[in-house]
DNA sequence: ATTTATGCAAAGAATTTGCATTGTA
DNA sequence: TACAATGCAAATTCTTTGCATAAAT
C-alpha cells in the first residue's frame, strides 16, 4: 500500500521577511549548550522546518530550503533533521515505512494520527482513555511504557464523499 | 472450494514431528485461485513461515528457508511474501522503519504489539476498548477506518529487572 | 509447448559516512 | 588557529526488477 502525503494544512516555507523565527532559537539554544557551531544552513533548515507545519519529509524539507539556498546538501538536512530530533525539537515518524517524517515537537501536547490512504492527508487527535487504556494494557504486561505509536488509515471525508484517489501525488 | 494438500514425502521442514503444513495448503489454494505455478520453494518458504510463529524479519526467513535448500534466492522469498500479504496469508509491520517483518494472519484475532526496547521482545495484545475509541475518534473526523497500527514501546519485565540490555537481536 | 517461477546480479530508494574544504568561534 | 560543519560522492541497507534459464501445467 503506497501512501501519497498531502500536506492539508498548505503552509509556504517562504521565509517571511521580517517575522521570528521561534524554532530557530530553540536549537540555537542547544547548539550552545552542546558546544556545537552556529551555522547559515542549520539556520535554514531549522527555519524551513517549523514554517512547514509538520509531517514533512527530508526531500520536501530539501526542495523547501533549495529555494533559499540552492547549494544545501541533503546530507546536512539530514544531519540538521538528526539534530533537531536528538534535541527533543522534532519528532521522526515513519509513517509509510519508507521516507522518514518530521514534525515539530516544541511544547505540542502528544497527538496521533489519522491517515488518509486516498489522498495522504494526515490529520492529528488526541484522546485521553486510549492512552490511560495503553499504560494499563502495559502494566499487565509487565512494560513501562517509554513511547507509543497509533496510526489509524482510512478514508477521510472528502474521499468518501465521490471524489475517488484523486491523482495529485 | 476443495482444498488439495500435497504432500511431498522429501525434505519435511515442519519441526513438529508428523504434523501437517496447513499454512502451505493455504497458499496453495489462492495459487490456484490465481492460476498461478506451485512450487517446490514457494512451498518451503511458508513452511518455514508459518513454523516460525511471527514477526520474522526476510533475513531470517531466508536464513530458515535455507537450512532446508541453500540456493533458494533472497528475491524468491521476498517475491513469496509479497504473495503471501496480498493474499491475506501475511501481514507485513515495520516495527522499526527499517526492516519489514511478518506474521501469519490465517484465522488470528485481530491484535496490537508490546515491544521491548530493551531486547526487542515483542508481545502480542488485543484491548476491546481501544478499538472502540478508535472507530470513535475516527468517526468524529469524518474517517472511515480501513486499518491502523497500535505499538506501544518500553521495557518489559525482564529488562526491567536488572538485566541490561541484552544482545538478542 | 506455453507460461510462470527462479536465481543472479544490477538497479532503486532512503539514509549514512569518509574526507577534503569551508566556515565559525 | 583550532575544530566543527558542509558538500560531494561513495558506501550501506533493504527491497525490487530485468533477463536468461529452469520448472510446472
Amino acid at each position: 500500500m503506497r501512501i501519497v502525503i498531502k500536506m492539508k494544512t498548505t503552509a509556504n516555507s517562504a521565509p517571511r521577511g521580517a517575522s521570528k523565527p521561534p524554532g530557530r532559537a530553540l536549537l540555537q539554544a542547544q547548539i550552545s549548550r552542546l558546544g556545537l557551531k552556529h551555522s547559515r544552513q542549520r539556520d535554514l533548515v531549522a527555519d524551513v522546518f517549523f514554517a512547514m507545519g509538520g509531517h514533512v519529509s527530508v526531500e520536501q524539507l530539501v526542495a523547501a530550503a533549495r529555494r533559499n539556498d540552492p547549494r544545501v546538501s541533503v546530507a546536512t538536512v539530514y544531519r540538521t533533521m538528526k539534530l533537531l530530533a536528538d534535541c527533543g525539537l522534532a519528532f521522526s515518524r515513519q509513517f509509510d515505512g519508507t521516507q522518514t517524517r518530521y514534525e515539530p515537537a516544541a511544547g505540542r501536547p502528544h497527538h496521533d494520527h489519522l491517515i488518509c490512504t486516498g489522498c495522504g492527508t494526515i490529520a492529528e487527535f488526541a484522546e485521553e482513555r486510549i492512552e490511560t487504556l495503553q499504560s494499563r494494557v502495559a502494566a499487565t504486561h509487565g512494560f513501562q511504557v517509554e513511547t507509543h505509536k497509533l496510526e489509524i488509515y482510512g478514508r477521510c471525508a472528502d474521499c468518501r464523499r465521490g471524489k475517488g484517489p484523486e491523482a495529485r501525488p
